[in-house]
DNA sequence: TTTTTTATTGCAACGCTATTGCAATACCGA
DNA sequence: TCGGTATTGCAATAGCGTTGCAATAAAAAA
């Protein structure tokens, strides 16, 4: 049986975090950003709702960090993240690039559950620079 | 000053085990297939110098483990590291999809310095049963 | 071959990200 | 308002990887 899903101040908090912001965001950013009100375990547990509601999604970098991104262009109920995930070596930030988005051609016999596209480089501003 | 390069034993039997091996393999395959053989933080470092060196390829999967696979298509001194990477939910490993390589078409104005393709699924072997 | 140089190894301790157990607290429906 | 239960905070634990250091061994020099 699936657990009732309750709306509590915490939750509201980091989702207003996410809210404010462009990019994707790691455990530590969440934590950083609100220091001293909420436990580090708590924004763990947090997120990982989000994600099983599908509110967020998740996105495993390279630097075994796991960062969570809002769902923009997933309709009711499918989970479309299927586009590539990109990660600033400038600003160090990890963002969804929705443009970029292609389902593997697999060879025969495969069946696939799940894909990611993670790239890292520099982002125009920090390229520029 | 780049250090010099030293054949051992120990290098001699990490290499044994990536050519007796299909897949790729993590830190924890190695230590296990050596079992009381070689320390583990040796199994990092030799891995770490692999791949400096170009002989393997690092593999970044969701489940937050490095996984190494020899380069196989890695003309000299280019590291072509730019095919997909499997892992299998049924038998638990990963492969390399050689077959399956495409470099990310990104909006204009980004820099790309890596890009890693990772697909989780079923093998042809694992879907069958 | 013997000596010298220095890369490599093993061991112990540490760092970072994330998870689990449990008692106390806060939601939400009745 | 009340009661069941999801949620929270705290402490402890787990997993993967790294660092420091003394002892060892490979390759170059004598």
């Amino acid at each position: 049986m699936k657990k009732q899903w309750r709306n509590t101040k915490t939750k509201e908090m980091v989702m207003d975090v996410f809210c404010c912001e462009a990019g994707a965001l790691c455990h530590a950013d969440i934590v950083q950003r609100l220091a001293g009100k909420i436990d580090r375990v708590t924004v763990y547990r947090i997120l990982q709702g989000f994600f099983d509601e599908g509110v967020l999604h998740k996105i495993s970098a390279e630097n075994g960090r796991t960062y969570y991104a809002l769902c923009r262009d997933c309709s009711a109920g499918q989970h479309a993240d299927n586009h590539a995930h990109f990660y600033c070596m400038g600003c160090k930030t990890v963002s969804c690039l929705e443009e970029v988005a292609q389902l593997p051609q697999l060879p025969q016999g495969y069946s696939v559950s799940e894909a990611s596209w993670f790239i890292s480089g520099y982002c125009p501003n920090c390229r520029a620079v």
